[in-house]
DNA sequence: CTTACTGTACCGGCTGGACGGTCTTGTCAA
DNA sequence: TTGACAAGACCGTCCAGCCGGTACAGTAAG
């Protein structure tokens, strides 16, 4: 087939997180990934020699995609904090529900993989309480975006449009000290 | 009816969530948690005649753990947002961390193992919302006190300990419409 | 000739589950 | 009181199936 610039390597990240969300974390093997993505599992091995590798790699490239959103709101002058609370707000309306389900592969696959999370979300909440001095509104906001964002991974839609997005104008304002 | 004094059922439940935290959530099979429960794998499908009921049970005990828990906190007298507060600080405190690891395995097992605790957090949700007339409260505290759940079961020690029960100091009086 | 794959075939390990057997316990007729 | 017996509470083994990973031969494009 097509021999050249193929984009095979960001096909099959994008089906393994697509086989996660569809039939369940459990679900992600290597032949429903390779299939999913149009390539053989031999196909898939190239890419990534190991389940583990594919793992990590799915880790690394949602850790990529969160920073560099993170501080693309944040080039437009807006506080850290309200950035953070407008980017999760907005991939809630975005994303589909689950959409990070693949998450549950890896935790299960070995949780370690998770420690790359882990420290960002260390440095995330250091930067943001250096950067706001009311270390209460910091808690606060970072914790309910935290629930928000558990909410949309688990799949429970509790609360309405109109309830997630009053939480975020109210979290905005605790943000800016008007509260 | 039999006269063996039997708690093996309850054992097999804690042995269950106990390799799921300290050998992640992957390492859950019938055997591991078999030889964690001392019982033998035979014995262990005398009681859950599939993996699939072992992770039901699980859920189960789980949500009627949490559902008493609660209702005993309210039976004080408290608000039911006070108290959902108060409950959720007491086992940040008291459990070791990671220890609902095993909700990991029943999501690996089949999504929608979660339902049930799914539909709980939806009546909780509308009874705080019919509990408290102040809607933004009952948001905030709610998605806060998730989100710290959500920090306790990904193991993210992010907040220390001051910081916590500053949060929740901070969550009580909003609770209370101090604010 | 190299790169970037595809496709097939295969292997060893582990897992869930079935099955048959064994020991223990309570019941009840004699 | 006893002793037979059914039922309950396990144990140990076996097996089919799937999964990750390897090996390798082939192929089409650049």
């Amino acid at each position: 087939m097509s021999g050249r610039k193929t984009n095979s390597r960001a096909k099959i990240l994008a089906a393994a997180a697509d086989v996660a969300r569809e039939f369940g974390p459990g679900s992600v093997s290597l032949e429903a990934v390779a299939s999913r993505a149009g390539v053989s599992k031999g196909g898939l091995l190239y890419y990534f020699p190991s389940k583990a590798r594919l793992m990590q790699a799915l880790v690394e490239h949602y850790l990529a995609e969160f920073r560099s959103s993170l501080s693309q709101a944040q080039a437009g002058g807006e506080t850290l904090l309200t950035a953070f609370i407008k980017r999760a707000a907005a991939e809630c309306r975005e994303k589909q529900p689950a959409s990070r389900s693949w998450i549950f592969s890896a935790i299960s696959q070995d949780p370690d993989f998770l420690s790359p999370l882990r420290s960002f979300h260390q440095q995330l909440f250091a930067n943001l309480k250096e950067d706001n001095s009311d270390l209460t509104a910091v808690l606060i906001c970072y914790l309910a975006i935290e629930g928000l964002r558990s909410m949309n991974l688990f799949d429970f839609d509790i609360l309405s449009t109109e309830e997630r997005e009053l939480l975020v104008a109210s979290l905005l304002e605790i943000a800016q000290g008007k509260r």
